[in-house]
DNA sequence: CTAATTAAATACCGATTGGTACAATAATGA
DNA sequence: TCATTATTGTACCAATCGGTATTTAATTAG
């Protein structure tokens, strides 16, 4: 608002960079284990003090939640979009699988999803990241839904199930499919695993 | 061998109930988050002093290895055995579907399965205990491979797919309802899922 | 009774954790 | 020039971790 511009700053200019910690942090939580990272490790990778970490996002709750909500911007928001294309039904089914089975652009191994490992570790979250996640997860779901919603309504989805479950089905799959992703389980037969569990939707 | 009917026993007796131990140790891994119950605790617990627990099971690693094997022969030796019944494929599979979504017989509520999980939290493992989980997971798939050759060969198993894929395909929905139990969902949804993904196999 | 043997628990080890007190540093405004 | 303001990093805190050295207690063999 007014310090975008010029540089009407009073005291020692900020050398933390906060977009680097983000990046080495979310890289971080989403390769290796949520509750075996420690702060201490994060300051180390990042090259950032503990105590200029702190004065950043407060505590580690405050971390983990500024990267879940980064992760939503970067990744997640995405495929919430494909779900409001024009294709039908069964064109944005695949598309989905193949996101969801597929290494993310910009790393080299497929590592399953971080949002579904932040809600798998719940235990290790904060409070405000958790709550943070819960938010996506009914977000999540809701898309789901309307997007089977609507499915139905131009005849492209056929089972005979409620709309809500659906998603709570589609959202269930999806997770597993992360899930054996994050351990290393071959792709190909993990997509193969989501197109059976999938076959008798549209 | 020696030691079992009368008492040969030389030095002071031994008062550390090993069994006990064995008891709460797999309560606790089984409950909660496997890579946040330390051994301190499980003393705690248990009653048991810490240099008591490490004679007994040398190390974290032992302990772990021994909760596993324990969980093996008292659940899933058992489960194993429903595979090996005379009933149809599709009535095994009913069993095997109400077996994982309903609360094991001597626990209040559902939490899946520790070997499932002790799976997910590989990382957290030591070597003794992640080679028997890994043992365990051959021996899974096979059975699940050779109930589909079975159940193939009576003409009870319709689906176009390997048995080596439809193992994996069982397993990893059997997992995934693991997961979604041990997260706190209702059961009777986790039950429907798996309907639903079993659907088209018989 | 004594020596040998075995198991018991207290009290410690170094490492690591999340989190902070504090003094040094670098800029601006007067 | 000099106080004010804001950010820095070192060096620390108590708590906990997995693991162990050591002493004491309880038993049997001779």
């Amino acid at each position: 608002m007014s310090s975008n511009p010029t540089k009407p700053s009073r005291g020692r200019p900020k050398t933390l960079d906060r977009d680097h910690v983000l990046d080495v942090a979310m890289e971080a939580y989403w390769k290796e284990d949520i509750g075996n990272l420690s702060l201490n490790e994060v300051c180390r990778r990042s090259g950032v003090s503990k105590p200029g970490l702190y004065r950043e996002f407060s505590n580690e709750d405050g971390l983990m939640k500024a990267v879940i909500i980064r992760y939503q911007e970067q990744i997640l928001n995405p495929v919430q979009q494909m779900l409001h294309s024009e294709n039908s039904f069964r064109e944005t089914l695949d598309s989905l699988v193949s996101f969801a089975t597929s290494a993310s652009c910009h790393h080299e191994s497929p590592m399953g999803c971080l949002f579904i490992k932040m809600r798998e570790s719940r235990s290790h979250l904060g409070e405000a990241t958790r709550s943070q996640v819960d938010f996506l997860e009914e977000q999540a779901l809701t898309a789901f839904k309307k997007w089977v919603e609507r499915s139905k309504a131009k005849g492209e989805f056929s089972a005979d199930m409620s709309s809500e479950f659906a998603a709570t089905y589609i959202d269930a799959q999806i997770s597993s499919a992360s899930s054996q992703l994050a351990r290393g389980e071959d792709p190909k037969i993990v997509k193969k695993i989501l197109s059976v569990a999938f076959s008798m939707l549209g």
